[in-house]
DNA sequence: ATAGGTTGTCGAAGCGCTTCGACAGCGAAT
DNA sequence: ATTCGCTGTCGAAGCGCTTCGACAACCTAT
């Protein structure tokens, strides 16, 4: 393994000049900044990880916490976390990978060892353990997701109150009346995650404004739990022209029953859905949605945790704006309801 | 932060009695063994990382590539990423995410810089860049796939020529004598990473042992694709009764479709799938299917690694025999064919 | 010509840990 | 009673890097 000082021997200079000009924190001549250039080239020289950590108590790595369950919005904790690494390393840092297993251990352990200089937390609870953590110590982090109180954290989310808001008036604008909404598995409810909640409030409250009657049933994925999902939805509100969906596991299922069914999308009934692009885009009808937009919250979250390292940042809460894409899902309500 | 050099003075001994305490190198008196476990826990103490690489030189990391495209496979991608990261946790490891982005230069840097003690490599071609690096290395690997050579090299995968096999007999023994594959996206063919190929490979020639004929199409995920690739299989080879798909974001829509032309699963036709346990479960037609041991192959692919560090373990290819589970999607072949 | 300021480089200290050799203390064997 | 071999503990060296203060060498302003 070469190490500084060799490189520093080649180049015919000191150790400490070496790391000036790998740091750039000192000016170095144009003359002897290529000699050490060359020689690291040549010897083909890496700075070794610990030592710089341990000398720096700067280890350039971001701990990203991903919850353990693979069970739900699979694609779309991948997407940030590939975002997150992506964005990580041009700004120079790498990512350690930690499970939601360990709990408020895994905080414990990153901020106590160096491991990490700074955390992301994916799929936040609304009174979530860890919290507490994150507030007594001085590391830098990053919510993705919102918890009940935001003070003194950074968070990135959607803005799931205005998704739900932008989803409903949507329909209403075609003419829906009776709008269904398709919630989250009833788990994701009862872990108090908080967006499917944040979702409902914006809808019903801006349906309210405007006059439709809404009916919300959480639903699980696949085609059993939605089946027995829409024939409630159809007994007790037979008028339903309008769905909106979270789950989307329940995306495919909901279109393939209410075509088996009789009823044409989107000439007897309108979809709406909330989901990663990838999905609306190749569901058997190009669903009108509202993104999902994990690239940017993965991106967002390291920029402001980098902006933050650098003693540059703030806390603040950044709700990205929902936007709505009009496919072939949605269309005007029929005549006749 | 506290140091080692702290809970030596808080529990009255020296620093180097502590960290044999920690490490259980070297053997200590009962009572000052709890003496200095009582300090620790008192004082909340964490082992610097960075000094505890630079000392020992290991960092307790392993550094797992995951491929950029978030294309395909991706929840079989994160199970595996999900069932490395808790493995590691068990044996004391911490998981390092790179994504295939950097390519060759990854693993040079991580190796360099002593980031992580071994690697583990996801989605790896036949020639893959990357091969000559870990050859040429002292760090341990795992690679999870196949390339064209093994030799010098740990993998883990699933016995993909076995599997096509096992599909193929599954549906002659039913009394399928045409068979159509649906396999992955041409991309994935373009790019060599040969579990496809292997698939196909294995399953043409128990076809051809047990005489049945088979048409083999690529395929892109999505509806429009499907249904183009359904039509011409259906033109070519309209005896078609036995579908093997290996693209699971091709599953759905072949059962839409086939639905939407009449062919009713399992009376018509019968299809076996390849892919996860949750996908075929979730699927509108309960699948036989081969399943994708994600979790099995991460496990594996980190206990071959912590074997290795230990000096235990040597070089060697596992390939995880294939477990077809009978569904609801495969039948006996019509009997007018 | 002198004081003052820059610029570029160096030496040394030290980050927190592991690990090696040394050795005190003690019971067992001679 | 002396030697031998344990066991348990300690001190010190050193891992490879960053960073601080020091200081030549030069330039500019007086």
């Amino acid at each position: 393994m070469v190490t500084l000082a060799e490189v520093a021997q080649h180049a015919g200079v000191s150790a400490s000049t070496v790391s000036y000009v790998l740091s750039g924190k000192r000016s170095i001549s144009t003359t002897t900044r290529q000699r050490v250039e060359q020689s690291i080239r040549e010897l083909g020289y890496h700075p070794n990880a610990g030592a710089r950590a341990l000398a720096s108590s700067r280890s350039n790595i971001i701990a990203l916490m991903v919850p353990l369950r693979t069970d739900m919005y699979v694609p779309v904790m991948m997407e940030i976390a590939i975002a997150v690494a992506t964005t990580a390393r041009i700004h120079g840092y790498d990512v350690l990978l930690l499970t939601g297993e360990e709990g408020p251990d895994a905080v414990r352990r990153v901020t106590g060892s160096g491991l990490a200089d700074a955390m992301i937390l994916m799929d936040v609870e609304l009174e979530d353990e860890r919290l507490p953590l994150l507030r007594g110590t001085d590391q830098p982090s990053v919510l993705i997701g919102l918890p009940a109180s935001t003070s003194g954290l950074t968070c990135v989310d959607l803005d799931f109150g205005a998704t739900g808001a932008l989803c409903v008036e949507h329909l209403a604008k075609l003419g829906h009346r009776d709008i269904a909404v398709i919630g989250e598995a009833p788990a994701v409810y009862e872990r108090h995650t908080g967006f499917a909640e944040r979702t409902l409030d914006g809808l019903r409250s801006r349906a309210r404004e405007l006059g439709l009657r809404v009916l919300h049933r959480p639903c699980d994925g696949g085609y059993d739990a939605m089946a027995a999902t829409l024939a409630r939805i159809f007994d007790e509100r037979p008028d339903t022209t309008g769905f909106v969906v979270q789950n989307e596991s329940a995306v495919e299922p909901l279109l393939a029953l209410l075509r088996q069914q009789g009823r044409a999308v989107p000439e007897d009934v309108s979809v709406v859905a909330i989901c990663p692009e990838q999905v609306a885009v190749q569901a058997s009808v190009r669903l009108t949605s509202v993104a999902i937009p994990a690239q940017e919250m993965g991106r967002h979250a390291v920029e402001h945790l980098v902006a933050k390292l650098d003693g540059r940042g703030s806390d603040e809460v950044v709700l990205i704006a929902p936007e709505l894409t009009v496919r072939a899902s949605t269309g005007p309500a029929p005549a006749g309801s």
